[in-house]
DNA sequence: TATGAATGAGGCTTCATTCAT
DNA sequence: CATGAATGAAGCCTCATTCAT
């Protein structure tokens, strides 16, 4: 991509900060409360699901009573916005590597990413799985990812419509509507190999999407 | 596609059977009050969403009393299997074009494939979209999905490697994995415009698809 | 009272209706259970107050389960309006005597309608009690109180007014504000006897509430 | 009132003292942090009520921490009767006018009474209000409440008694229920006005307060 | 078959009070 | 004295499911 400092393309669905809810200056001890709950709560909702789990055994996890919890958050939903926030430099910075760009090419840059991202999804697919849950329960988390995916989708959209410009990608394609329809593959592939567990070989997973991808585009192997 | 039956591709996500639960044989009476049980539970399903619906207010839409509905259904669960087998044929069949093999290319109908499918989607948008809210929610529904899923993978997996043995397709792609890629992607296409509301041009989606296939698999344009 | 058909003191607190809450037509059972409902919370809060009791506490007086109670009403507030309703008619119609104008005078008809109100009052001594508590805890009951309050004191402002211009009355007083101080002071002396158990003599009681209206208002006591 | 040093009449409702708590000799820090407390409780129980309050929100208006509070008081209950006790000087001591004998008569004594009365009520009609709720809810103040009207009572019952023997008031009359009976009446009337806001014009409220009385009594016009 | 009242387990939430720092 | 996090008992309320009529 030469000179230009926005990666070509960028694959994270990403979780979510949104509100900081209850946010105090919080001492040391309730900032150790507070993180217990949220990795509990991590554990609980991974373990049980979010509508299966009840705030009591998030609080059994964390040792500390039911009245606590609320010191920190009022609802379930706002604990859970706290375990995205805690996971999201995890999932929205997957080591998005750094290639020497006289050495790499478009496609490199691309495979990096999906492998990168695959990672990602794969170390946290329990809690990946949720995110989709609970967007499929929760109109606010819905549209949190909604808004995500756009954003995702747009700067995508213009690494494309560049590409084209240069006459490195086929250029009869919406550039937007091809990044959310590629985004929204990768992340679909990503779903079902690590959510539910379909079990395809990681690598042969890099590959397919990363030719899926150039192909689709028709993006012209130049090196990056 | 030659000689085989099998249509190219199909992209239909399927809705559901499963188990045809309390089939009596019912009499006129029995019948129509359980039809009228499952058109009321669509209607309040699309309305509240499955999790949000009381069977109450299923059975008042229906105008029946709550015990009645334990004569026809043991769960909500089970009503809502219901309501998707009885929305199936439109969902399933979606008016899947016979082209003319002489006069049609693979192109064309990967187009009509896709409209049909886009088209069927936006029809029923609400159903699919409690469809997804489902089959996060409830693990046997969530199966069912994925074997569909499945079938429609393989089967379109299967055309795939038709075309690559024919000189037709990408040879360095994994029919399965490609296919499954490309189904994916084009469910996520459909739920973001039509359940999310992303409001895209209908024809340009149905173009950005095709395009978007077409290339990943590097189909030669070639009548079918 | 001559020729007008208004009474000429009415000194009822008069209880309360308001909303039929969850009027439906009601099977037997149902007004059976309803019923029962209401008897047990007219038990309980009378026994422990509208505050420190529990709905299970009147679920169990009325042997029956904590959803049933949700059946018929929908909170503590509304079952406590159900009681007021029922025991309405004891404390808004306390017997008002229908005295033979040609052999009562003014005096005696005072008299009487606050012999009828201490009666009433002191049948539903605990009741009174009550809605004084409620009445000063929650503001719809105290709204409907003071609107209540205010009919009957324009009520027997207007009798006074009447008294007023036939000169048989002190024509100083301001009929409304002389009203309702009256009332006032009758409806506090019966919640000191009564509700607190100031314990006075009863025809005591009846007679210096008669002979301070009557002096209050300076009635000539010539016959009614 | 000739050779009695009893005021003829005293209307007072009465605020409260009881148990002077945790009388602590106090630092001058102390005194401050408790001061504050007492004055963020009244401000918080006028805003809110004395049930829906928390003692967080008192802690919060004083700006101190939950713990502080209970090194002062021990619980909600003994805040309010602090509460009392800061204000009773106001309530109690309504500038009962000294008027001098010789040119004062009943009368005018007792309109003085009422309007110093109004005018304290009036001044601290939220906490009036307030000690109506609380003395419905809690015994402890309803029987203080209780016991403070029969001092009164059984006071102005005294002074009803002297005008009786001196033969200048309906002899006719039980002092001590009279008394009560219209030191409930005033009682009533400004409750009415000042915290139901019935807005009745004030020097009407005490004229008419004035007649009422005069008027019962039968009390003779002459000089004090 | 239809009815709809009755059930009751169990989650959620509040807030006065304690206590270690 | 002050702090404020932690506690946990206690009630409310929902709604899928049953069952007598």
């Amino acid at each position: 991509m030469g000179d230009t400092d926005t990666p070509l393309i960028e694959l994270e669905e990403g979780l979510s900060p949104e509100s900081p809810s209850k946010d105090k200056p919080l001492t040391a001890r309730g900032a150790r409360t507070r993180a217990a709950l949220v990795a509990a709560a991590r554990v609980i909702f991974e373990r049980d699901g979010y509508l299966d789990c009840r705030l009591t055994d998030i609080t059994a996890q964390a040792r500390c009573s039911t009245g606590t919890f609320y010191t920190y958050f009022s609802s379930k939903e706002e604990v859970f916005a706290a375990v995205l926030e805690a996971s999201q430099n995890d999932m929205l910075h997957p080591g998005m590597p750094r290639l020497d760009p006289g050495q790499s090419s478009h496609v490199e840059v691309i495979e990096a990413s999906h492998r990168a991202y695959f990672e990602a999804y794969r170390r946290n697919a329990k809690l990946m799985m949720l995110l989709e849950q609970v967007a499929m329960i929760d109109p606010k988390f819905r549209e949190m990812r909604r808004q995500r995916g756009k954003v995702f989708g747009e700067r995508n959209a213009r690494a494309i419509a560049d590409l084209q410009q240069r006459g490195l990608a086929d250029p009869n394609l919406d550039p937007y509507m091809a990044s959310m329809a590629l985004n929204g593959m990768v992340g679909r592939l990503a779903y079902h190999n690590f959510a539910l567990g379909d079990d395809m070989e990681f690598e042969a997973l890099v590959d397919t999407a990363t030719k899926l991808w150039v192909n689709a585009l028709k993006i012209v192997a130049t090196p990056s």
